[in-house]
Parts: structure tokens; C-alpha cells; sequence
DNA sequence: ACCATAACTAAACAATTGTTTAGTTATTTA
DNA sequence: TAAATAACTAAACAATTGTTTAGTTATGGT
């Protein structure tokens, strides 16, 4: 039996407590940062989200499936490394939205919890990055002249290379950035 | 008038709270880990360093100093970029100290700090990088036929390089890394 | 030998952390 | 309209944060 109606609606405090997230990472992030965030009392996060890790991990699920489209793009594209490189600009992109620099939240996940002992969160960031290594090693392949030895090692570059980009892009501008871009595609 | 002598060594103790840093980065390092770590109590941290922001700010200076060495080298290195090349590897070997994935502490520093406020530790990162980047720029230049603005772009793309290395060797195997700087440096 | 004092121990401090709970308000359904 | 109950408010919770302080011990110089 239903009674009184939620004031609130999730997908709209998730969004908050995402980009909260993103700014300040999870530590640094306390519920009282989040319950002025998001506008709703400490109560009504614990109910729809259990705790801070549960809303964490609810972050994370937005914050993917609003990046989804990007993979999509790349995961559609047909022409090998140009794609791979539109990419990156696409990547960057979404980094500076709003003209802040919080870089890449699944990687400053990954940075901020590589020293944990987070098991479920550590497992959703290597496949995350498994994911995308499929990705860059179905673009390379493309081109038919490279042997696999390259083929793998230009894909763990490039994985690096997207790695530390995301890493850079919450201290660098957006010229030193694009500058990294275009030598980094030279050496392909 | 001295009285009772120190029972601890401040460079020594140091040593252990910069490796707890370096592990854990700032926030996530508590006074009480610090104390166990360090072997000494509370009252001495704070009569030697002050607090635990002005430890931190001694840890930071005593990994510079050790990794000094390593500037050195390429500062009175003469043979262009593959003094450049072989900086890099110096750097993760440091990065790699112990089996400890930890990164370099700097970079650890520059993006915990990122978003912060403390303008003091702001500066001293950024005036390290700069530091770096004019290194670059000297040893690039001994390529003679290179113009201003390749020049530039080259050393904005060799520091965003370094950065996403070091990020990237919190989390990344030896093997991906060493690969990750033979493509760097192919086509420089 | 003794006093001044620096360095120690251990407890307490106020503030903040994430989380829970008791009590109130509003809405649905019978 | 009235009972049931979900969603709200606000206070309290225990644990931990960085920091300070009161009291004890050991060592220096005179």
C-alpha cells in the first residue's frame, strides 16, 4: 500500500550527487556536502540509496551511462585510428563540461581506489578498461598490415595514453591537452 | 638550555610518515596511522612539524630531495632526447620502489590538491613542473633543426606525458609502462 | 646535587564523520 | 472519513578526525 509520494525524484539527486562526486572525489565528499547538494534530507538518501557507497555506485552507473554514447560512437566507427583519436577529443570534451576541470570520474575512481580494498568497485574499473582495450585493439586491427605484437602494444599505449589524459586534463588546459592528442596520434 | 635529548631522529621518522603518504595520499593518512607508523607520539609530531599539514610539506621535501638525483642527471645530461627517454625510465624505477605501485608523490600531490585551496602547495607543484618543462625545452633544443613552436608542443607533450605516467603507474604493470614510453619517444 | 626545562605519556578536547532512530506530516485506499 | 503507512524533520548516535593540555620523566648546565 502505497502512502505519501516521494518529493524528490532519484535520477535527478543521483545527477547532483554525481557531479559532487566528480568535483571532489569520494572521501572528500561528506553526506552533509551531499544532503545541501542534493537538496533532501540524510533520511532520504539512506532510504533510495542504502549509504554513501551505494549512492557512490549509483553515481558511477550515470556517470557511465551518460559517457555511454561515446563508446557507442567509437564502438560503431569504421575507420580505424582516426576514430580511435576522435575518441580522445570526445573524451576530453565531456571532461570540461561546465567549464570545470574534474577530468574523468571512472578514472579518478580508479586512482583514488587503487590502494583500497574495495574488491566490487576495483572489479568495475578493470572492466571498464578491458572494455575499452577490446575496443582500441578491433580499431587497430583495421589495419590488416600491423602484426599482433604491435597491434597489442599500440593498444596498451593507447590505454595509458587515455589513462593519462584524463589524469591531465584536471590540471592542464585544453591547448595543452589537444597538443598531447596530435603527437600522441603522430607516433601510430 | 637543552634539557632531556630526543628519543627519535626527525629525518628518520619523516622517512616513514613520507611513505605513508606516498602510499595513502593526504586526506587518507590519519594522525593515528602517522603515530604507529612513525613510533612516536602525538605531542612529538606536533612539536617537530607543528601539524600534520607542515609533516606533510617535510615529507614532500625530503622525497624531492631524494629524487633529486634523478634531475640532476638529466640536467647535466647532453645528449637530447634520449637523456629525455632515460629520464623517464629513472622515473618509474623510483615510482616502482619497494613492489609498491604508489606513483610519484608529486603527481599523488598535484591531483589530490587540484581542487583544493591551499595556494602554498599549489604553487610549490606547479613551479616543479615548470622546473621539468624548461628541462625539457633545454635538452630538445639540442636538436637544432627543431623550430620554436615544434619545440613547445613537444615539451608540453613530453610533460602531460610524464604526468599521465606517472597516474598511470599507480595502476599499470611494469611491462604496459615500459611500452608505453618506447612509443612515446618514436617518432620525437 | 639540584633545579630548570625539554621531551615524554596519556587523556581530553571540540568538531566532524557516516549512520540510525524517534516523532511528525502527508497521502493512499478501504 | 479514518486507519494504514510511506516519506518527511530533526535530533542523537558512536566512532574518528586533527589538535591541545595537564602531569610525569629524564637530562642539561651551574
Amino acid at each position: 500500500m502505497m502512502a505519501r509520494k516521494k518529493q524528490y525524484i532519484e535520477e535527478v539527486v543521483v545527477t547532483k550527487a554525481m557531479n559532487l562526486f566528480w568535483k571532489n572525489g569520494y572521501e572528500a565528499t561528506s553526506m552533509k556536502m551531499l544532503e545541501h547538494e542534493m537538496g533532501i534530507n540524510k533520511f532520504s538518501i539512506y532510504s533510495s540509496f542504502g549509504n554513501k557507497h551505494g549512492l557512490f555506485l549509483e553515481s558511477l552507473k550515470l556517470y557511465k551511462s551518460q559517457t555511454n554514447n561515446i563508446f557507442e560512437k567509437l564502438s560503431k566507427a569504421s575507420s580505424g585510428i582516426a576514430d580511435i583519436k576522435q575518441f580522445f577529443y570526445d573524451s576530453i570534451a565531456s571532461n570540461y563540461k561546465d567549464n570545470n576541470q574534474n577530468g574523468c570520474l571512472v578514472t579518478n575512481t580508479y586512482n583514488e581506489f587503487s590502494n583500497s580494498e574495495d574488491e566490487l568497485l576495483k572489479e568495475q574499473m578493470t572492466s571498464f578498461m578491458n572494455r575499452l582495450k577490446d575496443l582500441f585493439i578491433e580499431k587497430l586491427k583495421m589495419d590488416t598490415t600491423k602484426n599482433e605484437e604491435t597491434l597489442l602494444k599500440q593498444a596498451n599505449f593507447l590505454l595509458l595514453a587515455k589513462h593519462g589524459l584524463a589524469a591531465a586534463s584536471r590540471v592542464n588546459s585544453k591547448k595543452e591537452i589537444e597538443d598531447y592528442i596530435e603527437i600522441t596520434f603522430q607516433n601510430l
